[in-house]
RNA sequence: GCGCGUAUAGCUCAGUGGCAGAGCGUCCGCUUCACAUGCGGAAGGUCGUUGGUUCAAAUCCAACUACGCGCACCA
């Protein structure tokens, strides 16, 4: 084969490739078992972080292929049984939003089309899109196993979905309540608290005054005495200070710091809530800043997660104002009720100012929260869902790094994992979307109505404070009767003792009430119903004596008063409450994220295969993007130690940010990006390949420059005329391994030098590629091939090769050192290594480059 | 608010307690038979600021500044 003068990627790259699909090497079962080191050793596996199925090649796609197809070729080659999975996720809200797009063009929504039609359509897209991406995956080079290929909704995978579900089920983890959760009013779901993005905006502070109440004997609801007073006839009042004004409508206390002495002596009283007219309680909270705004906070419990958690230490009522579609629910006043949020803000301040009850407007910066898919602004909302309880899992995704079974590369990204896991909360797991693996729960279409008819007569034995949260989810505090999750009570008809009703229980609470003491007043500020609580105990407890060293606690239970729900893999016969057949599975779907959790052993077919799961199960590496580290990296960790009982992969390496040259985000919407594809097609795989592996440092982020792929196109068109000059000087044919010039004695001094610095390239890229340093490899390998082989060797080799007794010996080394060359290349610019390594004059050559022995 | 990262030539970045480096760009000179995607040469830097440790600091330490990122109970 003749060799142009100039290397031409466009004419090996596709030819190379095929001849390496065609080897089957790509497959760890047809690499060929030989020779020494092969035999001892045994598999190496990663599986890749699948892209969506929406997803186009972009540079952190190339730039994670690139470092993945390194680590697999060299471990190849150093004889490794290695496997690279690819695969595909469902990407549900993501996919969803894109099918959604293409209908809004033919101006019909999903619910035009229905569920069954859109989801068919979903799949009809997939079929013709979804691996688009990963055929820009070859293009790069990368080494995957092809037949091997897997999708977040292949069949077996939600097999494997199903099982965790039920797993976690079974073991009291996951449960449904109603909780105050990000709802995204455009996508029509809750998320779950990582898959918001805050952004900064400019906004105000509205202060507004909440008059005080004197008289405790003034009605809590809309008088003509509480209006007059609301309409500013009075000169007492309090400030809160707030940036979303409309969420007053659903204002059912005020805050203060219990240590703020501005209002110490307020605590306990009441202000009247202005344009709703009703009568709130001033609490004292620790979680209340003293130093910001007044230092008074209005607690919103049904849109504000902290004022959720300061509700649920209150016992505050909770009032859901804004709505699934994020306009204001029937719960407000009637002139509020449908207006947008933005609408109701407008209108309500325009109406406080009518009133003269907005004290001042300041200019104010803040964080908000909006949807990672589709960028709308997030609403927090009460609603039911199923959530996954983190207090365990997070424990044991915890230990496992802090053991160091699994490393973090670099290992500063530790930290923020150890942060998340140690403020978690539950995992919302539910999703209102219909792509995706839906819920395995049925529910009994009777259950509901017939609780409703009898909800006015319930009682049951022994409740203290009844709390009717919406129809469907009641809590009663009770003394401890040891019931636990999942547990059946008994409703009671209190005056007939007639029972009418079964529920299970969906949560149990402790609180501790800690030590009752009778005459310090201070508890009944903490408490505010101490005195029902009293009572209480002593009706459950007549034997005891309630005094100041009594110490008690309570046990607050959440169950679903309907027939209990069946989670089941299949659908079941029948209710196992009731005994009626009409049951129908949960709408919901599952978080993207919950499945993609069971990634990389869900991919061996778990939990019904084993031959692969076995073979390959625990991978080795895992590299992806800091921005998905607890999104999907701890998820995956402790779902591999609870459901394999094993780690999922040894090491996790977070590979460095592409950014552009000004430092900022790589963006398609803003038209920051550069397409990888195009620098392919410009300046060939190889060249974009080794440009961006150069850039791949321990700390930095990349600044994107061409510069440096122009850098990698020049470098593999010196390969490749080196290659040439070797091969120009007729070497003759060598043993595909040959080596051992070590041994042979009348080396000239360059020999000596050239092949002394070669073996100590080789010990300073086996290091620098353990450490995942692929930048400073390639950089030592640049610096090695040009200046001390290029520059130096070959010019002296110029002079040696005139000279008869040492031309022989010199077009050896020349050989030798191209070809070990090639090796330690061939990870980072596969196609040109391949295509010269073809060239190569040696004798028994049956296979390529991408299978020999890696130098050591 | 807390935390992390970065700051070195015009640009992108290496670097190390002991003479300041590469690629690209710029300028000058070379078609010499591997390569003009090349070869030879040159210009260009108070190594973010201020202190400290040291015989010696661009390097270690502290504070500060700027930029980037993450987290937070961001009202």
């Amino acid at each position: 084969m003749r060799m142009e003068k100039a290397y031409d990627s466009k004419e090996v790259e596709d030819k190379i490739y095929n001849f390496w699909e065609k080897s089957g090497f790509f497959n760890p079962d047809k690499l060929p078992r030989k020779n020494d080191l092969r035999s001892k050793k045994k598999t190496y596996t990663i599986v890749i972080p699948p892209p969506n199925i929406t997803g186009s090649l972009h540079m952190g796609h190339a730039l994670n292929a690139i470092v993945q197809d390194i680590l697999i070729r060299k471990k190849r080659m150093e004889g490794y049984k290695t496997l690279w999975l690819p695969g595909t996720d469902h990407a549900g809200i993501a996919t969803q939003n894109v099918i959604e797009k293409e209908l809004k063009k033919e101006g019909k929504t999903r619910f035009d089309l229905g569920k069954e039609k859109f989801i068919e359509r979903v799949w009809q897209w997939k079929e013709k899109y979804g691996n688009t991406i990963l055929n820009q995956f070859k293009k790069i080079g990368a080494s995957c196993d092809w037949s091997r290929i897997k999708f977040t909704m292949d069949k077996d995978y939600s097999q494997a979905v199903k099982t965790a579900f039920l797993h976690y089920y079974e073991r009291g983890w996951i449960y449904q309540g109603e909780r105050v959760i990000n709802w995204c009013p455009r996508c029509q779901t809750s998320l779950s608290d990582l898959e918001l993005e805050y952004k900064e905006k400019k906004g105000h502070l509205w202060y507004i005054k909440y008059p005080l109440v004197k008289n405790s004997k003034l009605p809590a609801r809309h008088s003509p005495a509480l209006e007059a007073l609301a309409g500013g006839q009075t000169t007492n009042y309090i400030v809160v200070a707030t940036t979303r004004p409309e969420t007053m409508l659903g204002d059912t206390a005020v805050a203060v710091n219990p240590h703020d002495g501005r209002y110490k002596n307020l605590v306990g009283k009441k202000v009247i809530l202005p344009l709703v007219n009703k009568t709130i309680p001033i609490i004292a909270d620790r979680l209340i800043d003293i130093k910001f705004g007044t230092g008074v906070l209005k607690v919103t419990p049904g849109h504000d997660l902290v004022d959720y958690e300061i509700a649920q230490r209150h016992n505050l009522e909770m009032i859901k104002i804004i709505g699934e579609d994020g306009k204001i629910t029937k719960n407000a006043p009637i002139q509020y009720q449908n207006l947008k949020t933005s609408e109701a803000q407008e209108k309500i301040v325009e109406d406080l100012k009518k009133i003269n009850l907005l004290e001042k407007i300041e200019e104010y910066t803040h964080k908000v929260p909006y949807c990672y898919r589709c960028n709308s602004r997030i609403e927090s909302i009460p609603s039911r869902q199923w959530f996954l309880k983190m207090e365990r899992l997070a424990k044991i995704a915890e230990g496992i790094v802090k053991k160091g079974k699994i490393k973090f590369y670099p290992k500063r990204f530790e930290k923020g994992y150890f942060d998340w896991l140690k403020n978690i909360r539950d995992w919302c797991i539910s999703r209102q979307i219909w792509w995706g693996h839906q819920l395995p729960i049925w529910y009994c279409e009777n259950s509901e109505q017939k609780i409703k008819n009898t909800t006015s007569k319930m009682g049951f034995a022994g409740d203290v404070v009844p709390q009717v949260f919406d129809n469907k989810t009641r809590t009663y505090r009770l003394r401890d009767h040891g019931l636990k999750i999942g547990n059946k009570v008994a409703f009671e008809n209190s005056i007939t003792g007639e029972i009418f009703g079964t529920a299970t229980i969906t949560e149990v609470q402790k609180t501790t009430v800690g030590r009752i003491d009778l005459k310090d007043k201070k508890h009944w500020k903490t408490y505010n119903r101490l005195e029902e609580l009293i009572a209480a105990f002593k009706r459950h407890y007549p034997e005891k004596e309630i005094n100041t060293n009594t110490s008690a606690w309570i046990y607050t239970y959440k169950f679903d008063a309907s027939c209990p729900s069946i989670v089941n893999e299949y659908p079941p016969k029948k209710c196992s409450t009731c005994g009626c057949k009409k049951l129908k599975q949960a709408k919901d779907v599952l978080d993207t994220w919950f499945s993609a959790a069971l990634w990389p052993f869900a991919v061996f077919g778990w939990p019904l295969k084993k031959n692969d799961l076995e073979r390959f199960y625990p991978t080795d590496v895992l590299s992806t993007a800091r921005d998905i580290i607890n999104l999907w990296v701890a998820r995956m960790i402790f779902s591999g130690m609870e459901l394999m009982e094993k780690i999922p992969f040894k090491v996790v390496y977070i590979h460095p940010t592409v950014l552009t040259k000004e430092g900022k985000r790589m963006s398609k919407s803003l038209g920051t990006g550069t397409d990888p594809l195009e620098l392919i097609e410009k300046y060939g795989a190889d060249a974009t390949r080794f440009g961006i592996a150069y850039q791949i440092g321990k700390n930095q982020d990349i600044r994107f420059t061409e510069e440096n792929i122009i850098m990698g196109k020049k470098f593999c068109n010196k390969l490749w005329n080196a290659a040439r000059f070797v091969l120009m000087n007729k070497p003759g044919w060598i043993d595909a391994d040959f080596s051992g010039f070590t041994r042979i004695k009348n080396l000239m001094p360059a020999d000596k030098k050239i092949l002394k610095t070669l073996n100590k390239t080789i010990k300073a890229v086996n290091k620098n590629l353990e450490n995942f340093e692929f930048g400073k490899a390639a950089q030592t390998l640049y610096h090695f091939f040009w200046h001390e082989f290029c520059d130096i060797y070959i010019e002296k080799s110029k002079k040696q090769l005139q000279t008869t007794n040492s031309k022989l010996q010199t077009t050896k080394i020349l050989l030798y050192v191209l070809l070990t060359s090639l090796k330690l290349f061939h990870p980072f610019i596969p196609f040109i290594t391949e295509e010269i390594y073809q060239n190569l004059p040696i004798k028994n050559k049956k296979t390529c480059l991408m299978i020999k022995n890696w130098p050591i």
